[in-house]
DNA sequence: CATGAAAGGTATGCGCCATATACAGTTGAC
DNA sequence: GTCAACTGTATATGGCGCATACCTTTCATG
């Protein structure tokens, strides 16, 4: 009744919902978005975000670089595609526990999984809030674990943000220093096995010896100047880096920090009769 | 006496840190890596990291493209550099107030406002934690706001880096609103001042309306699919996306949640005896 | 004091990137 | 049947980071 039509969408929002328009006339494409995306999002796996190119997904299609341009506008479109793509089964996902700390907590592992199966994610330039479909079913998910608790609708969203966001940093931290480990591996010896070359061993004398994070604080930070960094440094409590296994803790220490303020709101919240906002100092 | 000589630092350290051995021969130089860090960061300033190539930088000096490389290794050099400059004067920031809390909301605020003193730094690649001079002496005056504390220094390290990715991930989250939202009202109206069409109004009929984040929520979800969402959509209660006054009150609204997550840790730790490490659910 | 190595700035070029444009073949609506 | 719309292609443009090969200036060393 009042209008049927909206105005047009921001660029990529019409394809990521589905509201791109296409005619019928014209040969039948062989191509199709999704192909484009499924083979961008297998480059990205092996190779990391940086191998997407559009000359390279349209080689490993067997068409020509401008022939994705028949059904992705720019580049960007493409990559939230791929991002929307990478939450796909959303939809499906089941988040059981007693209490909305339990189910709360098994959300933002849930994400970070997610994240973790897609590292190229944690290379996007996201130049925008996700308001991809699929990310959306997730944050929708997300409010659900906080069903009846006394937050306001507002308050649930900013939590929801405020742990996606810690998720999304802690696994780029961590995968920044897995790729910066397994470059600082092969630099050395950069791929043995196709060459001519049968020279095994490493040239000469002394190999790079993959500096840790420890390692390298005990070397740059001088007592005077970082007093409490350099006793750090030098107790060897903490590991070389966050590699591994040790990481998924330092990740749940984050998020039971994070569970613990959201807790402090939630008894404040409904002490009182509703939304208190923003409680300082 | 055991050595005198360490093994090379990984690449970009050693400059960063003063390290970086330079000859006496030849011609005195006429560019610095100061002058060519000032020159990038001025450039990043006023349009952002994407207009920062070794080429501009170059050209805004008067000299060549390859001139700059007799003064950095790579183009990743110079973000480090920069990356480090934006945190100058870190060194003499005193950090006061009653207790843990007031000090620690204090210290994550100065962060966040020296973030949006040179917004580029959301979109620094990060390849690696910033192992820079200046980042690390911010990262100590951290520490420092939390002398007297139960925490362990692990723990106290760890609280550092969750407020600190905390404050750059909301600092991404404003200036991409804030970016697309100037794109999308230049859009229109490229740059109207130094053109000769005397032309005021925009061109015909519809303006894109510059969609803000409350009413794309309202065009894409569908109450089925979305319920929360979409009725977080239409109470109106969120503004139109994180955009300038509200926004600060966002981040407060963050930084309080971990504060009281951390405060909980405290409280814990100081009544036991020590560090408890990862306390779940 | 001569000389040669080291260093600063320049000129040119390579390979890669995203993408604008012009074109040829295919299809459906009229 | 014809024309407009549509798909994939070929070619080209301007930008990027950076390798390489110069020439010139400077200083340590003979």
């Amino acid at each position: 009744m009042v209008s049927e039509k909206s105005p047009p969408l921001p660029p990529g929002l019409d394809l990521l919902w589905g509201r791109r328009e296409r005619g019928q006339r014209g040969p039948r494409p062989e191509l199709s978005v999704d192909a484009i995306v499924a083979t961008a999002t297998r480059i990205a796996d092996a190779e990391g975000l940086d191998a997407v190119s559009m000359a390279r997904v349209a080689k490993e299609l067997g068409y020509t670089t401008m022939s994705l341009y028949r059904h992705l506008a720019t580049k960007d479109e493409l990559l939230q595609m791929m991002w929307n793509a990478s939450a796909q089964g959303a939809e499906s996902l089941v988040i059981e526990g007693d209490g909305w700390r339990a189910r709360l907590r098994a959300w933002v592992i849930v994400q970070r999984q997610m994240i973790d199966r897609h590292p190229w994610i944690t290379q996007m330039p996201m130049a925008a809030p996700p308001l991809a479909p699929n990310s959306l079913t997730f944050v929708e998910k997300g409010l659900e674990t906080l069903d009846g608790t006394s937050l306001s609708d507002a308050d649930k969203l900013r939590v929801i943000g405020l742990l996606s966001s810690y998720a999304l940093s802690e696994a780029r931290m961590a995968h920044n220093a897995a790729r910066a480990a397994a470059q600082a591996r092969t630099a050395v010896a950069p791929c043995a096995g196709a060459g001519a070359d049968a020279e095994a061993g490493p040239a000469g004398g002394d190999a790079p010896p993959v500096w840790g994070f420890e390692a390298l604080l005990r070397e740059l930070v001088d007592e005077r100047t970082y007093p409490r960094l350099h006793r750090i440094a030098w107790a060897g409590e903490i590991g070389d880096g966050p590699a591994g296994f040790e990481e998924t803790e330092e990740f749940l220490f984050g998020v039971d920090r994070i569970l613990d303020g959201i807790a402090a709101l939630i008894d404040r919240t409904s002490a009182a009769g509703g939304t208190l906002g923003i409680g300082s100092s």
